[in-house]
DNA sequence: ATTACCCTATCAGTTAAATCGATGGAGATG
DNA sequence: CATCTCCATCGATTTAACTGATAGGGTAAT
């Protein structure tokens, strides 16, 4: 294979200029340096590219279809050089962020959006797990970062405390929990939790500090259908204070009148202390950063 | 753009090897050489693609990321080679090849699924006109070729005459005129004439010479609707006698007692004189000219 | 530990490719 | 006819690619 992008490059411009003496010009060389990497061309591929009988070299039918498939290859090229630019200024070429599910999603998707906007060269994974499948999932898949609640700390990463994101225990305003003054744990145990499932296929080490332990516990997938089963009626669970504000100003949720039921936690945005950040991780940083600010205030 | 194919190709060895220093070895040059294309990408992109830091050489990212990229463009650079390679052997880039419409397109399209089980690495095209407009199109297309019952001679063409197509001149079992004995042309005017569409845009020059010129005429897009409205007892009309052997056998159409319900003509491929046909060409010729004796037997 | 390999980097020298500048022939232009 | 512009070709020159040898590590088996 000797095929030499350059000659398809002359190729091209002397196709796009309409004559090898303009091509020359335009690509600051001599006229018979062009005649040359045509005729090398000519000589490689054994077929000829222009008809040089009459006074301006015409394209054969040959050279055009060659010509068209060239074209295509100079795009992979600039293609190529466009991504090792990016490279080399900081982009990585991917990002993989693993976030716990139990952690409100819509910042990060608003946060993602944002980023789409941007046109980022990197492209960039998200995987939600729960619990200790979040840095398992991390440390498997050598991901760049990960959005925990909590997380085995090491001298090798780093953390970044996120805005504390209140947590508040409501149920539906028709639900009996709604009346009842003074509410204790074993009153709480005798109705549906709703609570987010653990994603991790594996037995999970830790409990969910979270939840109550009761044998009525509902598995949810995300806060969005947590929501929605609170306001059915169907028991009573901790959310962010934040995606319920509206339902509690016009009562269809409650807080549950118990001891505590107001909790905030701190979410961390991990990643390895050995290499740094690149473009993409620091924006993203700072990204869902503002979101979950916006998220506590 | 510096980017070079050979560079790309010795990264893409050297990740398959493993090594550099295989690499050399497949590639059939010295370990340096290795070490100076790699070098020398890295250079270029101003990215590191080999972590040299432990023993063997590790691809970082940003190298397994270009390296992905490269080898789409190596493979469209194999297949550039290609086409130049079967160019270089005579097969013609694109091939067109125009009918006319009154001629049976079955033959044609049995030649052409013959080619299509061979992968020929020509694009073939096929334009179906009528009358003046084959060879309108021939002249403005600069077609390959023209598969025509009438054209106007010249020297720079060259015309392969085929075998004689017999029509003959049929209507329905069920019709009039299949009763009549000794028809003569204003009984014939009489009825519905059924006769393909002439698709040139511009105004006739030639008369179709088969037609009657009755005020009763259906235009129709082919043997195969004409077949149909004849067996519907539409009318009578011209038909390859190949085509309507069953229908004649079983009695369906039946031949009209006309003077000379028969005749022939000789279907022409006709081609350029100066230029040689391609590989191409040549089989294209030569399976319509099989699939044309087919028909005349 | 010692030895024998195998890895990659680097350097000086060689070879081959790309380019330049000049020249010439042939069609276009006016 | 003179003058352009087009392209091919040739010798000279610069530049890029490659070789072969050497050196500095790491690995693996004894």
């Amino acid at each position: 294979m000797r095929l030499d992008i350059e000659a398809l490059r002359v190729l091209d411009v002397v196709i796009q200029e309409g004559s090898f003496a303009k091509a020359a010009a335009k690509l600051h060389k001599a006229q018979s340096a062009i005649s040359y990497q045509i005729k090398k061309l000519e000589q490689q591929f054994d077929v000829p590219i222009f008809d040089r009988s009459s006074y301006r070299a015409e394209l054969t039918p040959q050279g055009r279809a060659l010509w068209q498939e060239g074209r295509q290859l100079l795009q992979q090229a600039i293609r190529i050089e466009n991504l090792a630019d990016h490279y080399s200024k900081g982009w990585e070429p991917t990002f993989e962020l693993v976030i716990d599910g139990a952690l409100p999603l819509e910042p990060v998707m608003r946060a993602m959006k944002a980023l789409a906007e941007k046109e980022i060269p990197t492209k960039i994974q998200i995987k939600v797990e729960a619990l200790g499948g979040v840095q398992m999932r991390f440390d498997q898949d050598e991901a760049n970062m990960m959005l925990v609640v909590d997380y085995t700390p090491s001298p090798k990463l780093n953390a970044i405390p996120l805005p504390e994101v209140p947590m508040i225990l409501v149920t539906s305003k028709d639900h009996c929990l709604a009346q009842q003054k003074e509410v204790d744990l074993n009153q709480l145990l005798n109705y549906v939790e709703l609570t987010i499932h653990d994603t991790s296929e594996l037995p999970t080490s830790k409990l969910d500090s979270l939840q109550f332990g009761g044998d009525k516990v509902f598995y949810l997938h995300g806060f969005d259908s947590k929501k929605t089963c609170l306001l059915m009626g169907l028991g009573y669970g901790w959310m962010p204070l934040s995606l319920i504000e509206t339902e509690l100003a016009c009562g269809e949720l409650v807080e549950v009148d118990y001891t505590s039921s107001r909790h905030a936690f701190t979410p961390k945005l991990v990643h390895s202390a050995e290499l740094p950040l690149g473009k993409a991780g620091e924006l993203i940083l700072s990204e869902v950063l503002s979101e979950f600010e916006a998220l506590s205030r």
